[in-house]
DNA sequence: GTGGTCTAGACCACG
DNA sequence: GTGGTCTAGACCACC
């Protein structure tokens, strides 16, 4: 698996761990209905407990970006994804208000702050190779 | 005080009262050396604990927004403001990534994405008027 | 087999057969007496694993709606069907009531409610016409 | 609280406090606004674990009949709780669908059914008093 | 083997 | 004192 996780940070390990499934699906490391490890195997292989990947599993279900089966386990989200409705552009705009705020504050001008989430975007879809290709 | 705090949110209260206030630097509402208010005036106007306002001073002081002074009481910084050092730039990388992975997960493409930040941005440096000019 | 399946559902695939199966006994699909493809049989058609058959059919089984001959095979219960015991009333509500609940939470009101409680009924005692009768 | 646990049921004991709960606010009992005991409280005056007060809590909340604040704590849901919407409709068709097919398997008619969800729902709505009126 | 549930005890952020 | 997070270990249903 390609997740990396700084167990040190004030953000939570679960929201790490979905971000960064989320960061593998928006990029096509993950394909969709691609099976995932299961909670137990992940949990092992990163060296956290069940319980926090199973939370990260359930929360990326709950928004649309995974199926949990029964048996065959986790699977990325075989049809369409979660589409970027009006809440979650309200969100993303709640998010994204005080990061802005900041650079702003900071000197940082518009051009500095659009070329750095692009650079973050075409980062992300397009990610540098590195290791196995999925998991 | 122009600041507008959502009790519900699961934003930290603290959070949203510092983010406001940078927000009111940025966009030069609060002009640099300008006096805020007491710990105590401000919790009372906002109805909220003075615990929560002095966290929010103390966070924005730490990081050089503000200045406390036993005598004057607390003032936007009089000098330069904070920079955009490399250690603002890796966590705005840090915090934006997941929103960029998201959004480009749910199909919001690049253009779309820059243009949200631009009409933040832009909004932010040039908000509509509204009430009384600051506090 | 009428039977319909949906891997993906949080309901057991046990029980969506075995709910199936009983489905087809109130409507008439599945007369008294009537032979049922064996579990091996049923299994192979539906692709799903012996013991899931094994298990509805044993639930069945138990609830006496179907009868289990070492040579015979599996058939519809032949005599009287399962009466609506006080066993099962109790069961009944309690299942019931919190979807009356929500139901009531919800807005939806007592008329309104029952209504969708009639449709389904009918629809059940007089299924839509489909492919084959029964198996 | 007026919540009564059977903790040898099938149901999960999270499932059965969030269907009271639910119940609760269908009947009044439960006014909109009104704070709910802790999730610590509830547990131990319940006998059971704090998370899976937390559980019943948590699903509420992503479902919209509850709101959960920093520090007041967990209130009932104070503007309009969610709709019958067709996402809800679907659920309870589907869930009601075997409980109809069995009844109607089991000789209960029309009438008897559809009299049994009025009594139920009518019981919800108006519940008979017992002991103390909320928590 | 899988995920689902429950318990237990701990630490932390928030207000 | 509140909820949020994490860990740990256990049992169960399902397949």
């Amino acid at each position: 698996m390609f997740v990396e996780l700084d167990l040190q940070s004030e953000v939570p390990i679960y929201k790490q761990l979905a971000d960064q499934l989320i960061e593998g699906i928006a990029s096509g490391k993950l394909a969709a209905g691609q099976p995932l490890p299961s909670v137990r195997a992940l949990a092992a292989d990163l060296g956290i407990n069940l319980h926090t990947v199973n939370k990260a599993y359930q929360t990326l279900k709950q928004e649309g970006f995974l199926e949990i089966h029964r048996k065959k386990g986790v699977i990325v989200q075989p049809g369409p994804l979660p589409a970027a409705d009006e809440a979650f552009l309200a969100r993303l705009r709640r998010d994204l208000r005080p990061l802005a705020a900041e650079a702003s504050a900071r000197g940082l001008n518009e051009q500095e702050l659009t070329e750095l989430m692009q650079t973050l975007y075409r980062s992300i879809q397009n990610p540098p190779p590195e290791g196995g290709s999925s998991l």
